[in-house]
DNA sequence: ATACTATCTTTACACTGTCAATATTTATTT
DNA sequence: AAATAAATATTGACAGTGTAAAGATAGTAT
C-alpha cells in the first residue's frame, strides 16, 4: 500500500491535460482552478508553483489545443494531392475540429488565443499556425491559377473569415441549418464564391464536375 | 435633504443599463451582479426580485444590445438606395458596430445570444433580427440580378459568415491587418467574391467602377 | 383598516482566486 | 556525506462571488 508522494512529479503537464478535460466536461463557465487541482489529486494552491495565476494555466491550455489543431490541419494537407481538394478539406477540417470539440471555439477565440496575423511578416514567419497553413495552401493554388497577386492576401483573409465565420455560427450558436455543414463549403460557396471564375475555368479545362 | 426611498421604482431597466455600462467599462471577465447592484445604489440581492439569476440579467442585456444592433442595421438599409451599396454598407455597419463596442461581440455571440436561423421558416418569420435584415437586402439584390434561386440561401449564409468572420477576427483577436477594415469588404472580397460574375456584369452595364 | 403582494435589505453559506507561511522533497554545493 | 539552497506542495486565511432564506418596507386591493 503505497503512500501518495509529496511531489507529483509531472504536475505542470497534468494540470494542462486535466484542465482541458474539465473544460470539455463542464464548459468554460464552470471551469475553476480548484477543480483542476482536485482532479490532479493535489491541493488547491499547488498550481501556483507552475503557473502565475488561473489565466496563465488557461493560456498554456490554449497553446496545447492549438497544437492539436495545427496537427490536424497539417494532416489534411498531406492527405490530398489536388490543390482544390486541399483547400476544400482544410476548410472542412477547420469546421469539424470545433464541431467535435464544441468548447474549444470560444475558449480559443475568446479574448486572447490564436492570432490572425495578416501582416506580411507575421503570416510568413511561422509555418505552424492555423493561418499560415491556410496561407500556404491558398497561395500555392493561387499561384497555379495565376490569380492576380495584389488580390491574394485579401482573398486569403476572406477565405479564412468565411470558414471561421461558418465555424463560429455553427459552434457558438444553436445554428439552424438544415443539412450537412460540409455542403456549405462544397456547394458553390467556398471555391465557387471566392474563386468563381478561376475555378470554373479550371473545371472546364479538366472537363470534370467537382 | 431627501432620503433614498426604499423602493427604487425602475430597477429592472436600470439594472440592464448599468449592467451594459459595467460591461463596457470593465469587460465580461470583471462583470458581476453585485457590482451592478452597487452601481444602482441597491443591495446585492435586490436584482433577484427582477431576474432569476445572473444569467437572466445577462440575457436581458443581450436583448437590449441586439435591439440597438438591429436599429443601426435598419438605419443603414434606409440610408442607401442602390442595391449593391446597401449590401456593402450593411456589412460595414455590422463590423463597425462591434469595433466601436469591443465588448459586445463575445458578449452577444458567446454561448447564447443572437441566433443564426437559416431554416426556411426561421429566417422568414421575423423581420427584425440581424440575419433577416441581411436576408431581405441580399434576396432583393439576388432577385434583381437573376441569381440562381437554388443558390440564394447558401450564398446568403456565406455572406453573413464572411462578415461575421471578419468581425470575429477583428474584435476577439488582436488581428494584425494593415489597412482600413472597410477595404476588406470594398475590395474584391465581399461582392466580387460572392457575386463575382453577376456584379462584374452589372458594373460593365453601368460603365462604372465601384 | 386589513390583508396581500411586490420590492428591497440583511444575513448566511458555499465556492472562487490568490496570498503568506509552512512543510517536504530534490538538487546543488561544500 | 553533510549542509545548504531551490523547487514543489500543503495549510490557512482573506476578499469577492452567486444565491438562498428570512425579515423589512411600501404600495394596492379588499
Amino acid at each position: 500500500m503505497q503512500q501518495k508522494p509529496y511531489h507529483h512529479g509531472n504536475l505542470r503537464n497534468t494540470l494542462i491535460e486535466a484542465g482541458i478535460a474539465l473544460l470539455n466536461e463542464q464548459g468554460q463557465q464552470h471551469f475553476s482552478l480548484r477543480k483542476v487541482a482536485a482532479k490532479c489529486g493535489v491541493s488547491h494552491a499547488a498550481p501556483y508553483s507552475h503557473f502565475e495565476n488561473k489565466e496563465a494555466l488557461m493560456e498554456a491550455m490554449k497553446e496545447h489545443v492549438t497544437k492539436q489543431f495545427v496537427e490536424v490541419l497539417e494532416k489534411t494537407v498531406q492527405q490530398y494531392k489536388n490543390d482544390i481538394d486541399i483547400m476544400f478539406y482544410l476548410g472542412n477540417t477547420y469546421i469539424s475540429f470545433f464541431i467535435e470539440h464544441k468548447q474549444y471555439f470560444t475558449f480559443l477565440y475568446g479574448k486572447s488565443g490564436i492570432q490572425f496575423d495578416f501582416t506580411e511578416n507575421g503570416i510568413l514567419q511561422s509555418n505552424y499556425t492555423p493561418c499560415s497553413i491556410f496561407k500556404k495552401a491558398a497561395f500555392d493554388f493561387m499561384e497555379k491559377i495565376k490569380y492576380p497577386p495584389q488580390k491574394r492576401l485579401d482573398t486569403l483573409i476572406a477565405m479564412i473569415a468565411l470558414v471561421h465565420g461558418i465555424t463560429a455560427m455553427l459552434t457558438t450558436q444553436q445554428i439552424a441549418y438544415e443539412g450537412d455543414y460540409k455542403n456549405l463549403l462544397k456547394n458553390s460557396i467556398f471555391a465557387n464564391a471566392l474563386f468563381a471564375d478561376a475555378v470554373t475555368k479550371q473545371k472546364q479545362k479538366r472537363g470534370e464536375v467537382l
